[in-house]
DNA sequence: GCCGGTATGTTGTTGAAACAACAAGGAGGG
DNA sequence: CCCTCCTTGTTGTTTCAACAACATACCGGC
């Protein structure tokens, strides 16, 4: 097992290596490997464990009831999963997890990860630190996108979206992390019509752009 | 303070009222109250503390940066707010809150919540529990959300939520919770093009309904 | 520099959903 | 019962975003 790796996991980190060495032993920790394609969990499923990637990656696959499905998220190398649904006990998975290519994957029960034990009490309050913030990350990914995706127009999306990365860099000039088709995947439409509705946006004064490099303009006191 | 009444909410759920009455001198808490409309939050804030709405509700309210602005989300009597950020030390809040009514709110801290202390440690992790829960509710109800919301068709997202609807009534003819009104802002779609579509739905033979109890028929092994 | 591939921007067409306005059912109160 | 309010369903019109097809810009290797 890789010790070292694991220390530098969202779940792990700042545990130092000899530390995890010896709670993995005490959190019942057991790996397994998975060849691309098969299925690590599947919807329907009561899960006790959360899963960490050590190598590869996975995806969240749903399968919708009329036959087709859909990737819905890509979880990758010292990322967790199934931990939302290992946190309500007897509550089932909605999807199928999914080995995306062939991985490693480290399995970890959250009833222990989350119960203190005699010998390493100090850690288990580190590891729930970690895993109330990873909670609170991908709790904050989901809502920002909910916002971004709640309007019902290209605009109203786009100036959510743009307006939440000025916010979130302290300026209304700024860089988006995204090229425009990852940018229309994340908005839920269609690339050229949003590259369409920028070109207007700037037309009409509102924005100034160049490939992902924006410049957010006052509003000429519109409404 | 009302002890009885916090011990039937979901972050003290399993707390007895003697128990959580030694806890709250322990977890620096403080009440305090709120006129309509005055703002708990503010956007950019650094919060610590978690907020408990013990009486009256209080609105997520997002600000764009062209001055408009639009409320995400309502916290009712019982349940948590800022929770998100406060899990995250340093990150500042991207919305506001904003008192809906006239109310009362205990304010946690994070840090006390999740970190042993000496008397009542034993507490800490029903705490500790409670709060990975709620989290991962909160997770789960977005991304069923989420996944309803991504198709791009009226239909597909009423069918992604009615079949929803079913697994989770474990049959195919249920109740849903909704009225139309809210079950077209849930799904971010006209309530009148959503009326006419599940009409069409029906001559279409692929669900019946009236008012809120639906049917799901087989689907006819559309290709 | 030249070339191929990819990312981005542009345009016109078409269909689906928003919108508006109204009709038809319930549900509750007097 | 009648009247009103509120929810739901219907229809016709209009808007707007998807779609398709293409033009242009950018980037890497050679």
């Amino acid at each position: 097992m890789n010790y070292f790796f694991l220390t530098n996991t969202p779940l792990f980190h700042g545990i130092r290596e000899d530390e995890l060495r010896e709670m993995l032993s005490c959190l019942n920790a057991r790996e397994q490997e998975y060849k691309k394609g098969e299925i690590i969990f599947r919807a329907g499923d009561s899960v006790t464990e959360v899963g960490l990637v050590e190598k590869g990656s996975v995806n969240i696959v749903v399968n919708f009831y009329w036959g087709n499905s859909g990737i819905f998220g890509h979880v990758t190398q010292g990322s967790v999963f199934a931990e939302t649904y290992a946190a309500i006990p007897g509550k089932e998975l909605l999807n199928d997890v999914v080995a995306a290519e062939d991985c490693l994957i480290l399995f970890l029960d959250m009833r222990h990860l989350t119960t203190t034990c005699s010998s390493s009490c100090v850690f288990h309050q580190r590891i729930v630190q970690n895993l109330l913030r990873i909670f609170a990350q991908k709790n904050i990914g989901m809502s920002s996108r909910m916002m971004h995706i709640a309007p019902r127009s290209l605009r109203e999306r786009l100036l959510s979206y743009l307006s939440e990365q000025a916010m979130e860099h302290g300026s209304t000039q700024f860089t988006i992390p995204f090229d425009r088709q990852q940018l229309a995947d994340y908005l839920g439409v269609d690339r050229s019509a949003m590259s369409n509705e920028l070109s207007k946006m700037q037309r009409d004064g509102l924005i100034s752009y160049k490939r992902n490099e924006f410049i957010l303009h006052e509003a000429a006191d519109a409404d």
